[in-house]
DNA sequence: ACCATTCCAGGAATCGGTTACGCAACGCGT
DNA sequence: ACGCGTTGCGTAACCGATTCCTGGAATGGT
């Protein structure tokens, strides 16, 4: 069947193109009769406007690129959530790419969008400097940091305290009366994992407690990983009381990993965990987190993309929510 | 920044902007050596092709819509990840859109895909009907149904056997003993959750159970829903002894509702869920459920609207995949 | 009755690619 | 030396919108 253009359209209503293009964008005056043959006609054929054909001369797409490293995980389905709700609602579309921690997918996936011409971007980047992003920066594409952001990063961030986030997890361990705690962490090379180890340590050192390295682990962010390394850190022979955890895969692997040891929590190691879960709530035990508001950052940071494409402010300020503790029974 | 065009590129390499489509696409000779100039103009300027204007001319935009209906539910999140591996795979991108099972959300959507010009469509259509995606089908637009379809539908679909597989699990419940089961079902306007009910159904009569319709919940597909509908469900003087639930996020409003009532599972009533979930291995206690080979299924529509696409076939066959049995501790 | 405004709307260029058509140059056989 | 087939690439039309420029008709003022 022929696709309907607005050529169409313009002669069923006795019009130019021009005209029609100025009903559907009232973009100019139109005589209120005329208005109303030409939405008569576009009713009648059932027109439908070619995006590819306006954004070539617009140079605009009303595509927002969102990308996030884990699409499975809750927490990135929540913020995009927020992200598609802000975004549908002001007329624009949302492109996902999901780089599961890769850093050449990310920047393959940058790539993409900008071929796609997005008109923003909004990321939850792996990468740990400009690199991937510079490209979209040189053209002059709005960017916005989303969970992660780093050193110099030129746009504005949207995410939480992560450092007061840990420090509270932690503080709440230690007044419960634990003295020997460890932390499993992710990637290093995130800033929201860096932070969450600063809150942490920030927490012993008020309390006067030492950081012991052996019980500091490092480990990817999947289930698996946090399994293991939960593993690892409980088969030492001196072992923490408490175990802060840092993201919610690990928190779900940690879970696995003491059943999988046959330990009970919190009576062989109490844990804390950062994000909450829908889930943790029925876990064995239900988990105490430090939680976020997930869907907020998902509608901020479309906020902001949008802000910045509308030219309101040229400098976006970043923005950063205040995670809350949920008090359940692993601790 | 001035964007830079093709007309850019075949300046800087001395040809003509058809000789530099044609080694970008590959569409006909070109010597090696006048290659070799257009690819170092290329990467000497950054060139990267518009899309807006290639899909003008192609009429293909290389983009496939992909409707969902909760984006949070990792059961989606792990189809978007098989769908997204092969399109990308393929050279295709992915729009996302998320319905919330709202029907004028889905139509609104459509028309939204539509406008941008998506090559197909992969929908877990919340409408039971053809209505809402009728105008992708006379655009002769590809669409594969995911996860649910209806009677008529003209497309493919891609799923499991969701009547043996509950038949599987309520036979689980039989023939561990319990006599007294009841179901608790989503909406009953989707396919997958009437072929769900149709098996539980299969294996009471089988086993020359009676079918207690008060024992047959029918709620929203929510936690909330699912929570208390359990607890509706148990509140009654005479309980079932185990509960054949029919998506994940009701097996977790059932977990919650039966900790909400101070009831055990499986002391008080045994559970057999439908989907698996990472959380569902430490929750309290472990669900047995039904697991669905989400990803594959996934990776299976995007196959399906690439071979319709490519027009191999007129007739893309469904695909359904057989559910399995885990075993956990809630029976 | 005539000129100056104002009101509406059309014509045509343009965005950045793809592709049908055509042409020049070259080699080869006779 | 001529004709013919082949090789390699350029010209220009076209996709479907937006938008600048322009112009005729209607209105109003004197």
């Amino acid at each position: 069947m022929k696709r309907i253009t607005m050529q169409d359209v313009a002669e069923q209503a006795g019009v130019s193109k021009a005209t029609v293009s100025h009903v559907i964008n009232e973009t100019r005056y139109v005589e209120e009769a005329t208005k109303e043959r030409v939405q008569d006609a576009i009713r009648a054929l059932g027109y439908r406007p070619n995006v590819a054909a306006r954004s070539l001369t617009t140079q605009r797409t009303r595509v927002i690129g969102l990308i996030v490293s884990d699409v499975t995980n809750t927490f990135f389905g929540e913020i995009m959530l927020g992200v598609e709700d802000v975004l549908i609602a002001n007329g624009y579309s949302l492109m996902v790419c999901n780089t599961s921690e890769v850093l050449e997918r990310e920047a393959y996936y940058i790539d993409i969008l900008l071929r796609q011409g997005v008109d923003g971007i909004i990321a939850a980047a792996t990468s740990q400097n400009w690199d991937a992003l510079n490209e979209a920066a040189k053209l002059n594409i709005p960017i916005v940091m989303l969970d992660r952001t780093f050193d110099n990063a030129k746009s504005p961030y949207v995410g939480v305290n992560n450092k007061y986030g840990a420090y509270l997890g932690t503080k709440h361990l230690i007044d419960r009366g634990y003295r020997e705690i460890g932390i499993l962490s992710g990637f290093q090379r995130l800033s929201t994992m860096r932070e969450r180890l600063s809150g942490f340590e920030m927490a012993l050192s008020e309390a006067g407690l030492p950081l012991r390295q052996r019980w500091c682990v490092d480990s990817h962010l999947s289930i698996e990983d946090g399994q293991s390394a939960m593993q690892a850190l409980m088969a030492q022979d001196e072992r923490p009381q408490a175990v802060f955890v840092c993201n919610n895969l690990l928190s779900l692997g940690a879970l696995m990993g003491l059943q999988d040891l046959d330990l009970r929590c919190p009576r062989d190691v109490a844990i804390v965990g950062f994000d909450d879960h829908p889930w943790a709530q029925v876990s064995s035990p239900p988990l105490t987190v430090v939680r976020q508001p997930t869907y907020r950052i998902g509608e901020t940071a479309a906020h902001k993309v949008l802000q910045a494409l509308n030219g309101d402010q040229d400098d976006i300020p970043s923005a950063l929510f205040n995670c809350e503790l949920v008090l359940r029974r692993s601790t």
